[in-house]
DNA sequence: TTGAAAGCGATACCAA
DNA sequence: TTGGTATCGCTTTCAA
């Protein structure tokens, strides 16, 4: 059916250990033979099979990357990027949704053990992160990216996430905003956790007091996002946050959505402030002003680290931390303004 | 380092032969041998090598997907319904952002075919479908999602775009449009010449007739869309298109900005619909009403067709036509209508 | 029932 | 330079 390296051999009337050696280029050959062997490899249509090589200890040139939902554009856009690095390199990449479970983690994480992935690269929480010790006992790389897990010895690549949240509130700040009320995801989130913190140390600096009351813990959905910050603007104006900082896009969607629902024009009269930056924001309306993740360096430089480690040039771990922008739109404005 | 298929057998006192059988639960072996050896492999946590296994003739269980773009909503939604269904069954997924170019189709399907993969879904267009005939020849199972190429004998998975272009067409003509234009993608997409076949010939039957400059290629951005729909929308209102229907969503954005630059209000003064109802749809503002692609069910189908395939449970191809659905949102409405 | 042994396709060491 | 051969981990006859 498919020629092997034994047809090659056969036909060019050498052994098997000198196809071998022109297709990795390693051993002595003739000029002749090398020549010849390449071209009953061209004529055979030889594929050397991948499969058969990593038996014998080789890679297999696939590495797998764990987020939460391929279909969310910021873990899409994650994606895309680790692929096209690996790509670059000559790696594959095999996708897992774990819908933020444990157990899917665990699974696809031994699923992919068994199948001899090359490295892992993690963009999705974990409870337990004992779950990743047997692949770390079994030497094979791991790398984070927009997740982070502390005290696990693996290389990591996130964006400041306390510089993105002094970034929205120097920005709010600036436009003259002194109430204001925050969207967090989840208290577990790390990353939400230092965006709050960012934001919130920065007001305070200022002066500016932010009551506990004013931060919402929201799921990873634009309803969500709509249901807390309708309960956060069904007050007086008086009194009501005249800005909303969002720890990712998809909350802030639901914001803007809250406000047209109540009412209230943006970003006359209500702030959005988002974070990621994906496909999403662009397409809001009004464009949606936000912390931009540099997502396709990101991914860069994950399968930068992660191929690095595999191929034994370093040792240490890394922790890469990239900064964010602010992505200046149309939904903030200064409180008031009728622009 | 990591227990094989030896060192069970070893602990076990017992031959691999009896291993591999209770692993694969072949052959006949005593209850008490069976479970002896379940306890060590358990011991041991033995994993099976699915390389090794993959290299004595059995599959890989790992099936490749082919998009333009992973970082595309549509695709990523795609993508997202394709491992669930694969992951359910048993299967990995490794994704392949192709950028529509014929030579990285060629570069991934070269490699993937050297990885051994059980089967290939394709949601990409390729100008060379001479491309494939090597993996048809190797036995490597096709399926294609979302595009087609007929005169392939490949199984087919697709919505049916002419029928998306009648209900479409159907909508503005009940809404009273009948100074209607079209954005539409390259023309060499089959899909997209679809729908607007079906588009115009549910427009002409009401006696409404669509001039060919109504009908604009696009690139596929919002960019592009923009431009188009600027250009389509330049004109005294008396002449000016009331609707819009475009191929896809990312065009209909590009369509609602183009009317936000244009101070036209959607959907009173110009209703906008789109196509494949991805996320995009649901946080644009208004809302776009859109043809709904049946996503999931979709990347489901392909998946069930491919793996029915490769266990030989079936030889006849299939073409599945899914019937597309109209999402009513807020972007259209009767023309000149002040509600 | 159970196990010895022959592959699967490639790598790499060691003689020749 | 070359080529013979053991080996990787598992599946699968075929004898015992």
């Amino acid at each position: 059916m498919k020629a092997t390296i034994y047809d090659v051999a056969r036909e060019a009337g050498v052994s098997i250990a000198a196809v071998s050696q022109v297709m990795n280029g390693k051993g002595k050959i003739s000029e002749e033979r090398r020549a010849e062997i390449l071209k009953t490899m061209e004529r055979l249509n030889y594929q050397p099979s991948v499969i058969a090589s990593a038996l014998t200890g080789k890679k297999t040139f696939t590495l797998g990357l764990l987020v939460p939902d391929i279909s969310n554009p910021f873990f899409a856009e994650i994606a895309r990027a680790v692929e096209d690095q690996g790509h670059h390199l000559g790696y594959s990449l095999v996708i897992c949704s774990t819908d933020n479970k444990d157990e899917r983690v665990e699974r696809y994480l031994n699923l992919l053990q068994q199948k001899s992935i090359d490295g892992m690269i993690i963009g999705t929480g974990m409870d337990n992160k004992e779950m990743l010790t047997p692949l770390m006992k079994q030497g094979i790389p791991i790398a984070m990216i927009a997740r982070e897990m502390p005290d696990i010895g693996v290389h990591t690549v996130v964006v400041d996430d306390c510089v993105g949240g002094a970034l929205a509130a120097k920005h709010l700040l600036d436009l003259g905003h002194t109430r204001v009320a925050i969207l967090a995801e989840h208290a577990k989130v790390i990353s939400s956790r230092e965006r709050v913190r960012g934001f919130r140390n920065t007001l305070e600096e200022a002066g500016v007091v932010l009551p506990d009351s004013g931060v919402r813990n929201c799921h990873y959905t634009v309803e969500d996002g709509k249901r807390q910050a309708i309960a956060l603007l069904e007050e007086s104006a008086a009194v009501r946050p005249t800005a909303l900082f969002c720890c990712n896009d998809m909350l802030a969607i639901g914001a803007l959505q809250a406000a047209k629902q109540l009412g209230l024009k943006v970003p006359e009269q209500l702030s959005v402030i988002g974070f990621d930056n994906t496909i999403l924001a662009s397409v809001t309306d009004p464009p949606l002003t936000t912390v931009a993740q540099p997502i396709e360096p990101m991914g860069k430089k994950v399968v930068d680290l992660l191929i690095q480690e595999l191929k034994k040039e370093s040792k240490l771990k890394q922790r890469v931390v990239l900064r964010p922008e602010l992505m200046i739109r149309q939904s903030t404005a200064s409180p008031g303004d009728m622009h």
